[in-house]
DNA sequence: CTGAAAGCGCTTACAG
DNA sequence: CTGAAAGCGCTTACAG
């Protein structure tokens, strides 16, 4: 089933023009490409070898250079690693996991979808950033069995599946708490990033704000990159302030940058919490490996990648359905999955310092 | 160049018999089944759609269970990665990276080559533990390109491409600075794994000790799992002895059991290194998360990963050069790397108390 | 357990 | 830019 003969048959074109776009020949009409792409994503095509299917493969593709060094990413690695074995052990089917980077596999002018049939995949898992939306969008539209993770698509047009977690309510409690807690002056410290998930962040901390009627002072909001350096010069910088004037609390929304402020509060001669209180915030277990233990914002990174291959599976197993029904295919469903975070006290927050 | 009729010709058998053995069919000759894998090492077989050669990609098997979850795992697949991004760059050779388990990928009766073979790839990184030496080995003999990550193969007579760390010198540099700073009971806590390089670690420390001319008490080698819990559990057994005979520090060839370790002693109110010296391990920069900054014994993993890398495109390129000199095959090198470590001296060692 | 032969899936000059 | 046709690589009943 699902030969090139079949594809060609349903573009209305010859399987030497199957061959052509699913090889990135550049010497294809562009209509005709998209019909190709739209019958090979219509009859579920995978690469045969013989009568063989070769595709047993997931792919995990990296929009943006490849990436394993964060906790998101090392996390998310497990969660996928993980599920696999898993519906392995529940139902024999075992997944390969191709890792790879948009960037260096496209070919020029090939599309995602493009890429996927030729790699012979049955599936791919997206991890983005929010440069690359449109990117996603289109996949989605080709039909290919595709989850994004890392971005939320909230927009009900949007066709993108994708798995994320919101951490805007989860924020919101926890500089509730620091409110609570009687401090009045509180940092938020995020990404240089803009994607769905910094701005929940950024928005929980407005959240907190608004409903105790404090006006938020913008001179608190420092974006950084999600290192530790850059999480101990903002420390630096905070702890040279005059006393009177500077925070004496923060919240911030990165794993290594909330570490490495903790070390340069502490390198700076503060206690935390006595003298600084700090929230962090964690896509795993590393809050549990600073001293004193961190408090913070938890998504399970993990737990994304899990459902990430659910996800990859409803939808493959949607195009099988489709197929066996015939011409009168519904149109497709998307499956979204968002996560929510939870607010974990740990050590590291106080009331402040009289 | 490279099918089956080749290999069939070079095996003599048929074409049919190759397809099998190279699908892990049951039905074959277990002599014809080593002379295919013979042949098809020989003539550097790789999968075929049409006159395309399918394998672009390189894999990482597990021996033993999926893992990625140590620091270990984590910085290794960033090593493969970056490595496989730079040579992109550098001389276009894209790799994409196939990450699978053996246990779960192996058919029954089916040897790793073949299935290295009927994966379509060019070449393998075995990650693995020593119960898995003998597979290492079988692997080696039948000549396919792989590099072993996480085992030494000093043997002279193995035929098994390794990178490695050797780190029992900088671990007797680690304990001779205990020694030096006036420590006399010193404890090791090390892996309940015997392979190489913890058997190097727990080398180190019995080597500083006979260099000071200091006689070993085998009660101060514990044995534990990596995890940070370990460790935690370890101080507060410490913590509990009589202070006149507790080791006043500790080497721990672990990098979680070591900040668990360190965070155990801080909750038992026991001051690092004022009260207790730790020396930790580190497969990057965990020990910078620690607050003092760990004192630890440090291995480069990303490099490693990046060197296996290396090794993996020498021994396709060897592969090659065989090839075109004909028959008269030379015998096929193997390639190892030994990576040293290195000792850095942090904030968790200092005088014992007095 | 094995091979000869039929046949599928895909690629690729070649002609237009 | 496209298709008809030749042909390669592999698989698979089938016969032994």
């Amino acid at each position: 089933m699902a030969s090139f003969r079949q594809i060609a048959q349903d573009a209305g074109v010859s399987i030497a023009t199957v061959s052509r776009v699913l090889n990135a020949n550049p010497n294809v009409n562009e209509d005709a490409r998209r019909r190709v792409l739209e019958a090979a994503n219509r009859v579920g095509y995978v690469r045969k070898v013989g009568k063989r299917s070769v595709a047993e493969g997931l792919a995990l593709a990296y929009a943006g250079p490849v990436s394993v060094e964060s906790p998101y990413d090392h996390g998310l690695l497990q969660g996928i690693g993980w599920a696999v074995d898993q519906t392995a052990g529940v139902d024999r089917f075992g997944h390969d996991l191709l890792v790879l980077s948009m960037q260096r596999s496209l070919r020029p002018g090939e599309s995602p979808a493009e890429l996927f049939l030729r790699k012979g995949i049955k599936g791919a898992i997206i991890r983005t950033t929010d440069e690359y939306i449109p990117l996603c969008e289109e996949l989605a539209a080709t039909g290919f069995p595709a989850v994004v993770v890392g971005e939320r698509f909230d927009d009900p047009s949007s066709k993108v599946s994708f798995v994320d977690a919101e951490s805007r309510g989860s924020s919101t409690e926890a500089v509730r708490y620091l409110i609570e807690l009687g401090h009045e002056r509180i940092a938020v410290v995020s990404n240089a990033h803009d994607d769905t998930d910094h701005l929940d962040r950024m928005n929980g901390w407005r959240d907190a704000h608004e409903q105790a009627g404090i006006v938020v002072d913008e001179d608190r909001v420092i974006r950084v990159w999600a290192t530790l350096e850059a999480g101990v010069q903002v420390a630096k910088r905070m702890a040279s302030l005059p006393k009177s004037s500077r925070p004496t609390a923060a919240y911030v929304a990165d794993p290594m940058a909330a570490l490495g402020m903790l070390r340069g509060l502490q390198e700076a001669g503060l206690n935390v919490p006595t003298d600084f209180s700090l929230i962090g915030f964690d896509d795993g277990n590393l809050r549990k490996l600073s001293y004193p233990m961190m408090t913070a914002v938890c998504q399970d990174v993990v737990q994304l990648g899990e459902k990430a291959v659910e996800i990859m599976r409803e939808l493959i197993a949607d195009r099988s359905v489709a197929r066996t029904k015939g011409k009168d295919k519904p149109e497709p469903r998307r499956h979204c999955v968002t996560v929510q975070t939870t607010f974990e006290v740990g050590e590291t927050t106080g009331p402040p310092a009289s």
